[in-house]
This record gives structure tokens, C-alpha cells and sequence, in this order.
DNA sequence: GTCGACAATTAGCCCGGCCTAATAACTGGA
DNA sequence: TCCAGTTATTAGGCCGGGCTAATTGTCGAC
């Protein structure tokens, strides 16, 4: 234990660690050095020498050869990057005329800066939202964080009306195009027609039919209307 | 040249050694190694190596022995970062209830983390305010700086009505007891006595009479009223 | 069961930015 | 003019966090 339990700063780098380690592991299933390196953008080797500085620490459990998953502090630091992540996006978008494809890039700097104090002034501005504007759900500040279950449009039966939970696209030409399609969270959609193979859909949103390719609908998560 | 012209985003440390160096360098006079040292609490050899780099960066001007200036390079560097820090401070207070004793750490993080844009986006949320909430001048995004004459309360002349300028106390404590005396930038105020040998100093201010020590006083800084 | 492909780790290096200890340069008084 | 004291710089080291090259594990195919 040790280290955990005490609250050192975590660093820039080790914060970017937990996030993606808490994105590649679902459910218990651990993450590979491999796979780690590809999404931060390093070598293996870096990948390797802070996980196992990482584990000393008690932030994450290491089986070598087999991968790592979070201890229950590397979760809870995990939940709290992500926390000020989504509440400054959401925060970006609705206060200072950000876009949504435009506030990932600008989180991603300012979570590593912030205070706890200011994240939760912004998130009481804004009167502690529960979703980013991809439509991710916001840990909240205990670390609890809403399982929001989904479907992306390209398994959606066709005919059945539904709204758009989360876009989980994170390019920005990609959000750029959805937002100018309608295909935003909140949103309700009707799957008209689907192409077999990987085929284009068909969909009606906002009274308008659309057409999108199979690479951008699987981005489009939906779910029944919330309010029935 | 070289590298100074180039826009290589600066380290954290580096804008720090900058903004420090701006400060002790009023007018073209040289900075000493050991007062940076001082300021940003590092030890004398540390801050030779940086002035160092810097200088063959092209952002700093060292004379061996002598001490160091900013280059024309580097003094836009150092406004650019006293500008963020400024608007900050400004947003923070402005629109997320923080007091002004409170907002100089928060901005002393972000002013490193934070985008052009975005604080362009918080300037212009404010309307383009030209002074923090300590009465300092924001510096514009072209590197121009107003030059605010402003006498300490300490040398005001008894009887004379002015209306303070700027608040220069960095620790919280002490802005928050010049706040409870109603002492903040725009404030009338007016010297009624002043003690010698460094006394306290009585004046009106909101209409109140309020006694305060000589160290107090000489971070109140004071000019006509502007608006006549 | 062995072999090859590939993933992971170790070895050894670099850089930024800090440190202490040792050395060198200014400066003001005797 | 020289010496002491102060101030600055150089020497050499440490740590975090990257890198490449070399090595070692794992596992599926034969």
C-alpha cells in the first residue's frame, strides 16, 4: 500500500497513464502494454518502465506478460481525471461558445491544472451535469460513475424510434460532420434501412433523411427515448 | 537568432523563470541570479543553468556576473504569460465566485495549460477588462502593457481624495483583511493623519475611519480618480 | 514437442531541470 | 593594493520520463 493511500500529486504523464489504462480495461479485463503505448503514442519499453512504477505505487496490479488493470486507487484517481475532463468540456461548450469537436483537445491540458475546487465550481455553474457533450457520463465527485447503456446506430432494428445517447467519435472532422447531420446526443433517430456488408445506413433525424457510412454510424450510440 | 523566433511552446519552468525575471527587471535594469533564485525558490546553480539556455534560446541577454534582461523575444514571452495569468485571475473572480485572495494559486497552474483561444474567449466573455482584480494591467495579445502611476498610501498627503489603484499583497491573508476594510482597486479613499517612523496610517474609506499599519499601507496603491 | 512470430521486458542511453560541493569573480574596506 | 566576504559559475549527481537495441516469454501452427 504505501504510496497509494498517500495523496502525492500524480503527474501530468501518470495521470495520462490511468486514463487510458481505466479506457482499455472494461470490466475487470486488463490492458496490454501494447495497446497502452499505441494510445499514448510510445514506445513499449516507456510503456513498460512506468507500469512498473505505476504498480510499485499500488496504482495498478501488473501480471507480467499478461497485462495491467487498475487497483482500486488507480480507479478512483482514474474516475477523478475523467471527472474534470467531461465538466470542463461540458463547461467549455456551455460557457465559453466552444464547439464540441473543439473542447477535447483544450480538457486534455487544463485536467492536468486544475483545482478540485475550481472543477467544482464549474460543475455547480453549470448545475452538476451528468453527461459531457459526446453525451459521456461525468464521474461525480466520490467516484461513482452511471453505466449509460447503448447501441451504436449500426445495430439498431430499423423503424424503432430511439435518441442519441453518446458519440463516441473523437476526431474532429468526424464531429464537425455529425453536428452539421443533426446526430448530436439528445437527439431522437429512426433507422429507416441498413446495408448489408458494412453498407451505408439510412436514417431519418430532425425530420430529414440521412445517409452515413458504417465507420461513423458504429461512433452513434443510442438508446430508448428517457423520457417515455 | 535562431530558436528564438521560432515558436516551440516553452516548458512550464521556462515561463516561470520569465515571468519572475519581467518582474525584477523594471526598466532595463538587470535581474541578479540569486533574487530569481529567491523568487521562484530554487537554488543559485539551478537558475545559472537555466539563464544559460535561456540566453542561447535568444530570450534572455546575460552578462556574466552582471545579471540578466529580457530580450525582445522574451519579454513578449513574459507578457503573453502575465496576460493569461491576468485574465484568469479576472474570469475566475468575475464568473466563478472566487474572492481575489484566492485566485492567484489557481492562475499560477492554468496560465501554463490554458490556449490562446481560450483565454481570448475569457477576455472577451469579461469585455476585454484591462486590469485583474488586484488593480494590475492586463497586457494585450499584441504585448503592449499600460503603465499605471500609482502612489502607495504611505505617501498620499493628508486630506488629498484618491481612489486606489492597485492592491500589491500577494498572501491571501492580508487581501482578505484589506477587503474587510472595504481596500480594494476603485475604492475612495482619503489619508486623514499618518504617524511617523513608519506608523499606522488613519483614513477614510467608505466612509469609515479605519487605522492601518505602514507595512498594509504601502501595498495600497493610489492615483486620482480617473474620472474626474 | 519444437519453432517462429510477436509481445514484453531489460539494458543502456539522453534530456530537462533540479540539487550540493567546490571554485571563481567581483567589491568594498583596511 | 590586497584580502575577505558575497555572489556567480562550474563540476558532478539524481530523478522522471522518454528513446533504441537486445533479450526473453508466450503461444499457435505444424
Amino acid at each position: 500500500m504505501s504510496a497509494a493511500t498517500s495523496h502525492e500529486p500524480l503527474t501530468r504523464s501518470v495521470e495520462d497513464y490511468l486514463k487510458v489504462i481505466y479506457a482499455l480495461s472494461p470490466e475487470g479485463r486488463a490492458a496490454s502494454t501494447s495497446d497502452i503505448a499505441h494510445r499514448l503514442e510510445l514506445s513499449a519499453p516507456s510503456v513498460s518502465g512506468m507500469i512498473k512504477r505505476l504498480s510499485e505505487q499500488g496504482l495498478l496490479e501488473h501480471i507480467p506478460y499478461k497485462g495491467v488493470q487498475l487497483t482500486s486507487d488507480g480507479r478512483r484517481a482514474a474516475l477523478r481525471i475523467i471527472r474534470r475532463h467531461r465538466i470542463l468540456e461540458a463547461y467549455l461548450v456551455a460557457r465559453l461558445g466552444y464547439t464540441w469537436d473543439a473542447v477535447h483537445e483544450e480538457a486534455e491540458k487544463l485536467e492536468h491544472a486544475v483545482s478540485d475546487d475550481l472543477i467544482e465550481r464549474m460543475a455547480e455553474a453549470l448545475g452538476n451535469p451528468h453527461a459531457d457533450p459526446h453525451g459521456e457520463p461525468i464521474p461525480t465527485a466520490e467516484g461513482w460513475i452511471e453505466e449509460v447503456e447503448a447501441t451504436p446506430l449500426t445495430e439498431i432494428p430499423t423503424g424503432e424510434p430511439v435518441e442519441i445517447r453518446r458519440v463516441t467519435a473523437g476526431d474532429p472532422d468526424r464531429l464537425r460532420y455529425l453536428a452539421s447531420l443533426g446526430l448530436k446526443p439528445g437527439a431522437p433517430v429512426t433507422v429507416l434501412e441498413r446495408q448489408p456488408f458494412s453498407g451505408p445506413i439510412t436514417l431519418r433525424v430532425l425530420g430529414q433523411e440521412r445517409v452515413i457510412g458504417h465507420e461513423l454510424a458504429v461512433c452513434v450510440l443510442c438508446g430508448r427515448s428517457r423520457r417515455a
